[in-house]
RNA sequence: CGAGUCGGCCGGGCGGCCGCGUCGGCCGGGCCUGCUCGCAGGGCCGGCCGCCGAGGAAAGUCCGGACUCCACAGGGCAGGGUGGUGGGUAACGCCCACCCGGGGUGACCCGCGGGACAGUGCCACAGAGAGAAGACCGCCUCCCCGAGCGAUCGGGGCGGCAAGGGUGAAACGGUGGUGCAAGAGACCACCAGCGCACCGGGUGACCGGUGCGGCUCGGCAAACCCCACCCGGAGCAAGACCAGACAGGCAGCGUUCGAGGGCGGCCCGCCCGAGCUGCCGGGUAGGUCGCUGGAGGCGUGCGGCAACGCACGUCCUAGAGGGAUGGUCGCCGCCGCUCCCCGGAGCGGGCACAGGAUCCGGCUUACAGGCCGGCUCGUCCA
């Protein structure tokens, strides 16, 4: 799991995230990012709908996904933001390496590459 | 050896590195408590090490229980469920054995298997008639008309009949005879079936036998219904505790002449009872327990046809909370494709169905590939 004070845990943080926050898109995924004023670690939540596939599918996007943004986790903006990443159909079927692709790629158009 | 049938089991293996989670140990930091004042205990953060870390279906959430709360879990109605018999079990709609009916040469398989003389209802199409039913074709006596010498034939009518034909999933017994105008359980014999009595076997469903009776009145209960038995409700987001935040106001009903409540409905009984309801305003996303050792797995012995039970020994095997299993590399097994020196090489996200969430017992559904065993039939050999 990630570290309790980076988890996305609650519906409405997500809804900000998803409805107010800017977007990237690539093949497999979809990143939101909000900045937030609060004085509170940036926190990341996953969203892996039906449309992926079944629950083993599901379940094994979230853990790849997981592990490539907890690597990633450093890298962000210490100041505090809510970061969705939301897979795509196509998320289902692809590499880890490609997921990997897409998220640097992702985080990059967001312009959270390296820190400050 | 071939064909078949039933049951049990496995469901990729071994290893390296990085990462994740629970638990344990060690080290460091800071916090709280106690006192004999430098030690003890508790929990928090960081690092290192070690152990363990999804399934046979974890799934569907269809039954049954444990557990928790509703004071106790009471009666009746309504409602729901089950439905051959006996046993197993904590319990079941599950399992085992047996019975009955049907299928198969057989092993074996299939059956939502109580009641249709308690009542109501339905039986499409076809058919005259679908139930105290019915007469279309048909068969027959008699009467009338016509033809013929006549036997008889044709047409019509009052009646009788239900054997033969025809319809249908199904038409109220079957075969042979007596009988008759023609016929018919109208009567007789045997058989089938129904009912009753007795005898024998079985715990029982039921089976076998003997005698008698009236000769016989289909199907559907997954139509309503009747009978027997079972079911109080909600569910781990149950529930218990700790910490913390806030702000109350107005209206209605009520405190022994009692509001309201007792978690699906109604009535009764019993119990709790000083608050309850509506509107406006305000607050709330924290933590601990429940939480994994159990109707538990394995082995041996005994009882039982079996399901299963008992005794002894032995083992400890996930506990998250936006939810721990991911990545990568090597070797091997199996599969597919390509190549050729026919045995190897290369390629491949190839290797099913599928991911715990309180825990068990079942059922059902999904499933690449593979292993083991019992039994039956056929063929061959001894």
């Amino acid at each position: 799991m990630l570290p309790a004070e980076h988890r996305l845990r609650h519906r409405d943080d997500f809804t900000v995230a998803l409805k107010q926050g800017a977007r990237a898109g690539t093949r497999r995924l979809v990143l939101h990012w909000a900045a937030t004023d609060r004085a509170h670690p940036t926190r990341v939540g996953f969203v892996v709908s039906k449309a992926v596939g079944g629950s083993v599918v599901r379940h094994r996007t979230q853990r790849r996904l997981r592990h490539l943004t907890a690597d990633r986790l450093p890298g962000l903006p210490a100041d505090g933001g809510l970061l969705v990443v939301r897979a795509l159909p196509a998320a289902g079927s692809a590499t880890s390496a490609d997921l990997a692709a897409d998220v640097d790629r992702g985080l990059r158009r967001l312009g959270l590459t390296g820190r400050g």
